[in-house]
DNA sequence: TGTACATCAGTGAACGCGCGTTCACTGATGTAC
DNA sequence: TGTACATCAGTGAACGCGCGTTCACTGATGTAC
């Protein structure tokens, strides 16, 4: 049955929910488009009505949309810190390396949860993720301490990789070796610039 | 038809190869159990003789292999390096970062290639990955300066954190951006402890 | 050492299952008058 | 404003396909004599 203009936009958005959810928390291979609809209360014949690309076109808009939340989240994040006392910087990588951050991965970063899947899919999704990630490390950039916009575009790269690598790490040893996933975690914390001066 | 038994060995271990090079390239959900032992000469009918455990158990002692091949690998580099000089350390994170190691994760370290898929899929799997994570930071923690071994092992995993990181967003950026790949593997090269100096 | 036979590593067809995708259909919406 | 009808968002059954797994069978190996 037919549904409104806003309703089936509503629904389309549910979709692309569902679909940032569970796409980061199972990985794209681990959630099906049956799964992502019927976690947006429809079923899964309607879309290819929503979506005309498949699953890829799904995968990408999903992965375009975490990005999205992510850097929305870091901007939210830094309201109400001083500019320039890297307060922000701070606040990103408190919450980045959160436990909170480490057991939901289906609201967390798009980097540990997808960067490998994006990878060896291609094509938009590997589009997407990589323009997420190049916003992604601009507005790190814009948050990180630095003379030139280049050189803060690099710390911002190295940060990410490594609060990247230590979620990923973590997620990965915390049910086999809790010991060793705060090991990472804290290791990751203590080499952060805040802590210190690193002098290259 | 039967075979002799250091020929059965054999085979089993080329299974074990096949798995433990298409898991890395594909992930655990994109390589099947006919795949990988057609890639090993063999059809899949034999295989749940050689696995009891199904693809669950191959894949744990496929991750199992990798990382014993990824620390034999990074041994062999420190062989020939003077001891204390930070030489085999350089050798390493050389090695994690060049071009060679990001176009080719089948060989690589299992880190970036499956550290997602380990975290979703648990059991064995992640039993596997988080003793084989452990014996790596042990590794490069053996070849890390530092005073104590606590603060060896704690800049090992910094470092595994980063360099993991930073060849995962390359491997995932590199088809969309190769630019941004390079930036963010450089980064992480100049952030590295032989550049110079961290103060935490 | 030679022979007869039990063992078992590997083959290939078959199983149920869930996947991504297609499509005829439904019925409320949006529109033309 | 009210009515008639075309549009189309969503439904649910169905498609082929590849997955992990099972199993009856084959025939060379390993063993007992």
């Amino acid at each position: 049955m037919r549904v409104s203009r806003q309703k089936a936009q509503k629904n389309r958005d549910a979709v692309l929910d569902a679909a940032a959810r569970l796409f980061r928390e199972r990985g794209l291979d681990g959630a099906g488009v049956a799964e992502v609809t019927r976690e947006a209360g429809l079923t899964h014949g309607g879309f290819y009505g929503q979506f005309p690309g498949g699953k890829d076109a799904l995968a990408a808009e999903a992965v375009t949309a975490a990005f999205a939340a992510t850097q929305a989240f870091w901007e939210e994040l830094a309201i109400g810190t001083k500019p320039g006392s890297g307060g922000a910087l701070a606040a990103i990588i408190s919450a980045y390396l959160s436990d909170g951050h480490r057991d939901d991965p289906g609201r967390g970063c798009p980097v540990p949860a997808l960067a490998a899947d994006a990878a060896r899919r291609g094509g938009v999704v590997q589009a997407a993720f990589s323009g997420g990630v190049r916003d992604l490390i601009d507005t790190l950039a814009r948050h990180t301490p630095g003379n030139t916009d280049a050189g803060r575009r690099a710390e911002a790269a190295r940060l990410l990789a490594t609060l990247a690598g230590a979620v990923l790490i973590a997620r990965a040893v915390s049910g086999g070796d809790p010991a060793l996933a705060n090991t990472v975690v804290d290791a990751a914390k203590a080499g952060m610039p805040l802590n210190g001066i690193c002098v290259p």
